[in-house]
DNA sequence: CACTTTATGTCAGCCTTGTTGACATTCCAA
DNA sequence: TTGGAATGTCAACAAGGCTGACATAAAGTG
């Protein structure tokens, strides 16, 4: 196994098995501290990581449909029924039957589901921003680039979408 | 939102809110790319994620003792203690009594434990060196420094120690 | 030696969040 | 009018977290 070029510089010594084990166990710890503050967070409230899920997505895309909401939480619909039957519940979120299409179910934060959002969201974009202030602008643009080379290309395609979208 | 590039300059751009916004989601799907290819190789043998991570750090220390892992894995000793009575049942991993302390049982992976390792991390790593490659030397370490910014200060010592270790 | 602490294992029970399967309702569209 | 799509709901189940309680053996400490 030599090397060749790649533009920039050795590639192949990001390409090791030591070097890619690395990047795993990267990933494996750091996930753990990204989703550590809004875990304790919604802890607190009775909820989990599946609620945050609903509501990121629900505030980053007002009025998306149930089935919307599936896809790109990649869950069956009976799983999030229950999560969206406790907020909706709570008051957090509101569901409203489609104007157009009737049984379509769009779906809303209330004013207490964007309170826990901007709860949720500002803990966890303080960790991500302090770990962007170490790491310097050129780092970031690599986590971003290869973060979204290791999505499945469905999952890129939803990504890519909600990057336009708001 | 103006913004010129310049490398090492104003970090600012990184900083917003949209921008961290984007740095979530991205990690959101990515580390759904991320434990997929494993998912479903350990889902046809009747395993989950929790033995993949139980096998990953047996293998990357082996004669780790329990303890170690519970430290390393962050779940308490009955939720390990399950998968690795099933791993061990199953001829995958092996128990050994301490020789110094024998308290402590030192874990290793038999053969066939060792053959399962490397099928879930060759196709994890596939995934990682096609996403490293498509990025780009100068981004991998970025994003290995941006993950490690980002994990608790714990974690990150655990992280640091593999490195030597292994 | 007696006592305490540590390392591990195990039982019982609970929660969240995922799964499948079956079935009802509503309503758009051909 | 009929088929299919979107949604909701019930039931049952599994993985994998958790707590609490208790047992055992070994090591450490007075």
């Amino acid at each position: 196994m030599m090397a060749e070029g790649h533009p920039g510089g050795e590639s192949l010594l990001f390409l090791t098995d030591e070097q890619l084990r690395k990047g795993i166990e990267a990933m494996f710890f750091a996930y753990r501290g990204f989703t550590a503050d809004p875990d304790r967070i919604l802890h607190d409230q009775g909820y989990g990581r599946a609620h945050h899920r609903a509501i990121h997505f629900i505030n980053r895309s007002p009025g998306t449909t149930v089935n919307n909401l599936l896809t790109i939480l990649g869950v069956t619909k009976q799983s999030l029924n229950r999560v969206l039957r406790a907020l909706i519940e709570d008051g957090l979120v509101e569901s409203r039957v489609g104007t157009r299409d009737k049984r379509e179910r769009h779906l809303h934060l209330t004013e207490a589901g964007a309170a826990l959002e901007r709860e949720l969201s500002t803990a966890q974009r303080a960790r991500m921003r302090a770990a962007y202030r170490v790491a310097g602008p050129e780092a970031v643009a690599g986590f971003r680039m290869v973060l979204e080379a290791m999505m499945d290309p469905d999952m890129r395609r939803h990504f890519a979408a909600l990057k336009e979208g708001a």
